[in-house]
DNA sequence: CACCAAGTCAGGAAGATTTCCCGGCGCCAC
DNA sequence: GTGGCGCCGGGAAATCTTCCTGACTTGGTG
């Protein structure tokens, strides 16, 4: 199964993962919501793998992965985005992807990662993040965040406001003031400015 | 469908578009909130258009204006309001509103400006609006600041807190959190984050 | 299985900030 | 001069943040 917004790049490595004979596009979705709705005994019975693009308009593709994964949890999910950040590899693996691969590898490297994927193997890290997560593995500030306290910076990054996420996030715009809160210290930032630029510095949401 | 905080005027143009008699005044509110909360499927199917006075106690009317053009897609909104600076046309229109006239615009003008909305138009503004943004369009529309609400913007921009700014400025903290107050009016801007996006756009400060 | 550590969620209370309203200055223009 | 406008801040009220606390769920671990 195949879920990414981008229909053209969509149409792209479907054609592309169906040159492999034993592989073989069964769904695709343009976004998280319709294809987390397409999850089912049914889907499971007929797809072994599920390929995700996580920036997606509304909802956050990460949101989806955490939930299907909950749901499902014999769902293999190998990510694959543009983004190479090492918080948002931490997010998606701790939110029960299997692989991370991103946009600019080579064709080949999409196809064998989703052998591994497909053989069982965790993990799964395209060179160039296996790389960036290596070197951020010595000063990873950033992955002191809880899956919440993510969400919750992504939404100030987006300069929603705190009431917005609560709302967002269906939780009390007192439990996301307090998240707010522990962020910005576990971060060392005490501005919203600061905030953003860090966001921006790490590469972790649109630039 | 009616929202505007003050019953009279609310009254007044209620009067108004009655006795047009293809104009109906279905549901009225004196909050964002409750209007908010009111709206559902069967408010979707019953009225057409919903006005709306930004203006309101608790700066909550871009925010409803947002979430409910977020949540109902369908939802033609014409924000009617007392303020006409380009920045808070921009955020209506942003925000999802499909059209804007000021509350000193000829009654005939609501009213024409009501039935564009309903025929699907977008972006649809009251002659002094649009001047006004025509002229921000060639003259940089930050302009409209002064030189004080200047400074305190850069400061911001630059991640400064407001205490360190007053100290940069000579002035009182609670001077420049004024300004800050002013600045985020003048430019129609909630978020902290906001205003860094709106720096960014407008090349104000190098970052 | 008991147990602990960690994450999630939110209320209360105290403190800090923002917002709104207001008044006093000084400057410039008509 | 007088009216408008920018500058500067005080007071009061509203709002937000911060810190603390507690309940509940989960995921290991001995």
């Amino acid at each position: 199964m195949l879920v990414d917004d981008h229909a053209v790049v969509r149409a792209g490595y479907r054609r592309l993962l169906e040159d492999e004979p034993d592989l073989q596009v069964v769904a695709e979705f343009g976004d998280a919501e319709s294809a987390y709705a397409a999850l089912g005994p049914a889907a499971m019975a007929s797809a072994d793998l599920l390929v995700l693009d996580l920036s997606m308009p509304g909802r956050s593709g990460l949101d989806m992965l955490r939930r299907a994964c909950l749901r499902w949890p014999a769902l293999r999910v190998l990510v694959f985005s543009m983004h190479d950040s090492p918080a948002m590899v931490a997010q998606a693996l701790a939110a029960g992807a299997a692989g991370f691969i991103t946009k600019n590898s080579e064709p080949a490297l999409l196809v064998a990662a989703l052998r591994r994927v497909a053989a069982g193997e965790e993990a799964v890290l395209s060179p160039d993040i296996a790389q960036a997560a290596g070197a951020a593995g010595a000063a990873p500030p950033q992955q002191a965040l809880s899956a919440r306290e993510f969400e919750v910076l992504r939404g100030l990054v987006e300069g929603l406001s705190v009431e917005l996420i609560a709302e967002r996030l269906h939780l009390s715009p007192k439990t996301v003031s307090n998240y707010q809160t522990q962020v910005r210290q576990r971060l060392g930032l005490s501005t919203a400015v600061d905030l953003l630029r860090y966001a921006r510095q790490h590469r972790l949401f649109v630039p």
